[in-house]
DNA sequence: CGAATCGGAACA
DNA sequence: GTTCCGATTCGG
C-alpha cells in the first residue's frame, strides 16, 4: 500500500499539505524533515503524521528526500500547531519560528594547534615556551592565538613553529556555546523565607506532572536565588531533564548568565536576536538533541525543540515585552504555561509585582502562591509622599515643583543621590508653530516628532523617521516660531542643572545608554556616587542597587494613565512602584516623591500606602465587573490601508458579517488612536467574550464571512496589550 | 515565502 | 504588437 504523508511547511498556508511518500524513502516519522516539492520549487517540510493513501482523490507530488536534522519531539510539534491556532495564525507561521534556528550555516571548524613531537629547525626561548604548553602528553590542542598568548609570544611564532613542521594544525567542530551544568557546583545560602519557597518547588516538581507557581516577592527579596534551586532540582531529578530560563530585555540577561554560571558551574545557552546565527545553529541542534540543558532567552526560545522540557522560568513575568507585537502575535508568558502543560513540565512565574492575570490564577489556586516576604540586609521601603500638582504647580516652563526641589536640596546637601523618574525620551514631546498652531508630526503619521536637543533632531519614535529641527515651520514658513512642549528627560536635566549648578547630574535613557555595555557603565558610576542627580527613563527603573540613593522623584505619575487601555493603571502601578522602590536600598532610609494631578486615583493611593495587594483587589474587581481579562476574553483585529475608502466599506462590511454569538460583544470598527501610521489609515474592532467562549474560533467564522480586500491588511491580536 | 502569471502602461 | 513592471495568485 503507497503511503501519504501529511506534511507542514514553514510558509503562511492555511494548512498542512499531503505527500506521497516514496517506496525507497524508508520509515518516517512525525516530527522528520523532508525535501517537498511546492510549485516549482523545493522546501523544507515537518512531517506531522504518516498513513496508508487510501481513498486519496487528488494525485500527489512525492517527497523528494528525508533530511537529516534532528526530528522535532512530539510536544515540539504539538505546542507550535497549539500555538497558531491560539494565535489565529497560519499553522506554517509557528513552525517557521521553530525552525528559524535551522536557517543559518553551522559554524566553522575552529583551526587549532598541536604538538607533532617533531623538533623545531631551530629552538629559541620564545619557540620553546610554545613547546612546552604541550609537553604534557594530554595536553589539549589550542588556537594559535591562544597558544601565543599563554606562552607570552607573538602570533608569528606559533606560525613559524606549524610551518616548521613542530605543531601540526588540526581541526575540530566548534566548542559548544555553553557548558554541562553540576546541579550541586554552588548552592547558594538561602534565608528561612527563600528556603521555604525552593522546598515548595521542588516538592511541586516531584509530583512530575504539569504545575505552576508564582514566585512573588519584592525587588531585593532573592528571586533568582530561589528558582535556580528549582532548576537544581529539575536537572537532579532526570539526568536528560532540560530547563528554559525566559527573560524579558537582553539587557537583564548578562546579570542572570553570570548568576547561572556561577550556580552550575558552567554557561547556560544564550538565545535572542543579538546571538550570532552560527552559534543560533548550534544551540538550535544541541536543544533537540538534548545535549544542551539550559537555555536562557527572550520570547523566542519558547519555540525551540525540547527534547525533554522539565522546567520553565518565566521571569519578571508582568513585563509588556514578552508580547510581540509584530508579525506572529503572541504573549510569551501566557504561552509558556500552555507549553509547559504539552510538556507535563513545571513553571514558575516570578515578579516583584506580578500581572493581574498571574496574580487571579494564584488567588484561584490554578498556580501555588510563593512569597518572599523578606528583604535582603536591613533596606526598608521607601516613604512615599504624593504631590499634588494643582497645589504645587511648578512655574511655567518648568516641571519640578517646590517640594520635590526643596527635598532633592535636602538631599544634595546630604551628600546623597537622587533620581527624578520621568518615562520620556528625549528633549520635548511635542513641537509646535507658534505662527499657524501646527504640530509637528512624522509624515504620513499622526504621532508627534519629539525633540532631542542632544541630536538637534525632531525623531518619530513610532516609525524611526528623524529630521533634523527646522528653521522654519514646514506649515506656513514663519521664522522662529517652532516651541517644544512639555517635558522629556533632556529638558529636565536642564531645569535640574539651573537648580542646583554644582550637581553631577546624569541622563539615562535608551539614548544615553544605547547599549548594554553603556547602560553598565552609567549604572556602575552612580553605584560609585559619582552622580548627585539622575534622570532617568523606564531604563533605570529595574534591577539596579544604588546605596546612596535616598530620594526617588516621579515627575509625571499620571503620564501612563492617559490613553486609557485596560492595563494603564496597572502598568502604572508596577512602573511607579519599582521605580520608587530604587530608594533606600542599602542602611539609609529612603524618600519618593509622586508628582500627580490625580491624587485621589486608587493607583495614587496604594503607592502611598505600598498597598499593592489592595490596588490588585480593587483593578480585579473593577475588570470582573466589565468582564475584561482575566474574566473574559478580548481580542482585537486591526484593519489597515493607503486606501480610506475601501478601508471605511470594508469595515462596514465586517461590522454587518459579524456573527451574533452568546456571550461574544463585537464593539467598532473606530479610528485606531493612531489612526494614520506611514500612510496607512487604521481601524479597529474590540471583540469580548466570556471566558469559556472558543475566540479564536467565533473571529475565524467571522473572517470566513467576507473576502477581504487585497488592499486591506487584518490583523488579528488575541489578548491585546497595546491599543495603538 | 517565492515563482509564475496576469494585466495595464509604455514603447516602437 | 512587444516588452516591462508591479500586483496577485498559487502551491499538495
Amino acid at each position: 500500500m503507497p503511503r501519504l504523508a501529511q506534511v507542514l511547511l514553514p510558509l503562511p498556508l492555511p494548512e498542512a499539505f499531503d505527500y506521497a511518500v516514496p517506496d525507497e524513502m524508508g520509515a518516517l516519522a512525525p516530527g522528520d524533515h523532508v525535501a517537498a516539492p511546492l510549485g516549482p520549487r523545493v522546501v523544507r517540510g515537518v512531517v506531522l503524521s504518516v498513513r496508508d493513501a487510501q481513498g486519496v482523490n487528488r494525485p500527489l507530488k512525492p517527497l523528494i528526500e528525508k533530511l537529516d536534522d534532528p526530528a522535532l519531539p512530539p510536544a515540539t510539534l504539538a505546542f507550535a500547531q497549539w500555538a497558531a491556532r491560539y494565535a489565529a495564525q497560519p499553522p506554517g507561521e509557528a513552525l517557521a519560528m521553530t525552525l528559524r534556528g535551522l536557517r543559518h550555516p553551522r559554524p566553522k571548524p575552529e583551526r587549532r594547534v598541536t604538538a607533532t613531537g617533531a623538533p623545531p629547525a631551530r629552538m629559541t626561548p620564545a619557540r620553546r615556551r610554545v613547546l612546552d604548553l604541550f609537553a604534557a602528553p594530554d595536553a589539549a590542542p589550542l588556537s594559535p592565538t591562544r597558544a601565543a598568548e599563554r606562552a607570552g609570544v607573538s602570533p608569528g611564532v606559533v606560525k613559524a613553529l606549524v610551518e616548521d613542521g613542530a605543531l601540526v594544525m588540526v581541526e575540530s567542530p566548534a566548542a559548544a556555546p555553553f557548558g554541562q551544568p553540576d546541579p550541586d557546583f554552588e548552592a547558594s545560602a538561602l534565608n528561612p523565607s527563600q528556603a521555604a519557597a525552593a522546598q515548595a518547588l521542588i516538592e511541586m516538581q516531584a509530583r512530575g506532572v504539569f504545575a505552576a507557581a508564582l514566585l512573588d516577592g519584592v525587588t531585593g527579596s532573592g528571586k533568582t536565588e530561589v528558582y535556580l534551586e528549582a532548576v537544581a532540582c529539575a536537572l537532579r531529578r532526570d539526568p536528560e531533564a532540560q530547563v528554559l530560563i525566559l527573560l524579558p530585555e537582553i539587557a537583564l540577561t548578562q546579570a542572570v548568565l553570570a548568576r547561572v554560571e556561577r550556580r552550575f558551574g558552567a554557561a547556560p545557552a544564550q538565545w535572542h536576536s543579538g546571538e550570532p546565527g552560527p552559534r543560533r545553529r548550534q544551540v538550535w541542534e544541541a536543544v533537540a538533541t538534548g545535549e544542551c540543558r539550559i537555555v536562557v532567552g527572550a520570547r523566542s526560545a519558547l519555540f525551540l525543540p525540547y527534547r525533554k522540557l522539565s522546567l520553565i522560568i518565566v521571569d519578571e513575568e508582568h513585563d509588556g515585552s514578552y508580547k510581540q507585537e509584530e508579525g506572529f502575535i503572541y504573549h510569551a508568558r501566557d504561552m509558556a504555561v500552555a507549553r509547559a502543560k504539552l510538556e507535563g513540565a513545571a513553571i514558575v512565574l516570578a515578579s516583584a509585582t506580578p500581572s493581574l492575570e498571574t496574580l487571579w490564577n494564584a488567588e484561584t489556586g490554578r498556580y501555588q502562591w510563593l512569597r518572599l516576604a523578606d528583604r535582603h540586609g536591613v533596606a526598608q521601603l521607601p516613604d512615599i509622599t504624593l504631590i499634588d500638582l494643582r497645589a504645587h504647580p511648578p512655574q511655567t516652563g518648568r516641571w519640578l515643583s517646590a517640594p520635590l526641589v526643596q527635598a532633592m536640596a535636602e538631599t544634595y546637601a546630604r551628600g546623597e543621590q537622587s533620581l527624578l523618574f520621568l518615562n520620556r525620551r528625549g528633549y520635548a514631546p511635542l513641537v509646535l508653530c507658534r505662527a499657524c498652531g501646527e504640530k509637528l508630526t512624522s509624515p504620513d503619521t499622526d504621532s508627534w516628532l519629539v525633540e532631542h536637543r542632544y541630536s538637534g533632531r525632531l525623531v518619530c519614535h513610532l516609525t524611526g523617521f528623524s529630521m533634523p529641527r527646522p528653521e522654519r515651520c514646514p506649515h506656513c514658513g514663519a521664522k522662529d516660531s517652532l516651541v517644544s512642549i512639555g517635558p522629556g528627560v533632556e529638558r529636565l536635566e536642564e531645569e535640574a542643572r539651573a537648580l542646583f549648578p554644582d550637581a553631577r547630574i546624569a541622563v539615562f535613557s535608551s539614548d544615553t545608554a544605547p547599549d548594554p555595555q553603556s547602560a553598565r557603565a552609567l549604572v556602575a558610576s552612580m553605584a560609585a556616587g559619582e552622580i548627585d542627580i539622575l534622570v532617568a527613563t523606564q531604563a533605570a527603573a529595574k534591577g539596579h542597587n544604588f546605596p546612596r540613593l535616598t530620594l526617588v522623584g516621579v515627575v509625571d505619575a499620571d503620564l501612563g494613565l492617559r490613553g486609557g487601555d485596560l492595563r494603564a493603571a496597572e502598568r502604572t502601578f508596577q512602573l511607579l512602584a519599582q521605580a520608587t522602590g530604587r530608594a533606600g536600598r542599602a542602611e539609609r532610609p529612603g524618600r519618593a516623591f509622586i508628582q500627580t494631578y490625580a491624587p485621589e486615583h486608587a493607583v495614587m493611593q496604594a503607592l502611598r500606602d505600598s498597598d499593592r495587594d489592595g490596588f490588585l483587589a480593587a483593578e480585579s474587581d473593577a475588570r470582573r465587573l466589565s468582564g475584561l481579562p482575566p474574566f473574559g476574553r478580548l481580542a482585537a483585529l486591526i484593519l489597515s490601508s493607503h486606501d480610506p475608502a475601501i478601508l471605511e466599506s470594508f469595515a462596514r462590511d465586517l461590522a454587518a458579517a459579524a456573527p451574533n454569538g452568546d456571550g461574544v460583544e463585537v464593539y467598532g470598527p473606530a479610528d485606531a488612536p493612531l489612526a494614520l501610521v506611514r500612510g496607512r489609515r487604521r481601524k479597529r474592532f474590540l471583540v469580548r467574550s466570556a471566558r469559556n467562549i472558543d475566540l479564536q474560533a467565533y473571529i475565524g467564522a467571522w473572517r470566513a464571512r467576507v473576502k477581504t480586500p487585497n488592499a486591506v491588511r487584518l490583523t488579528i491580536d488575541i489578548d491585546p496589550y497595546s491599543f495603538l
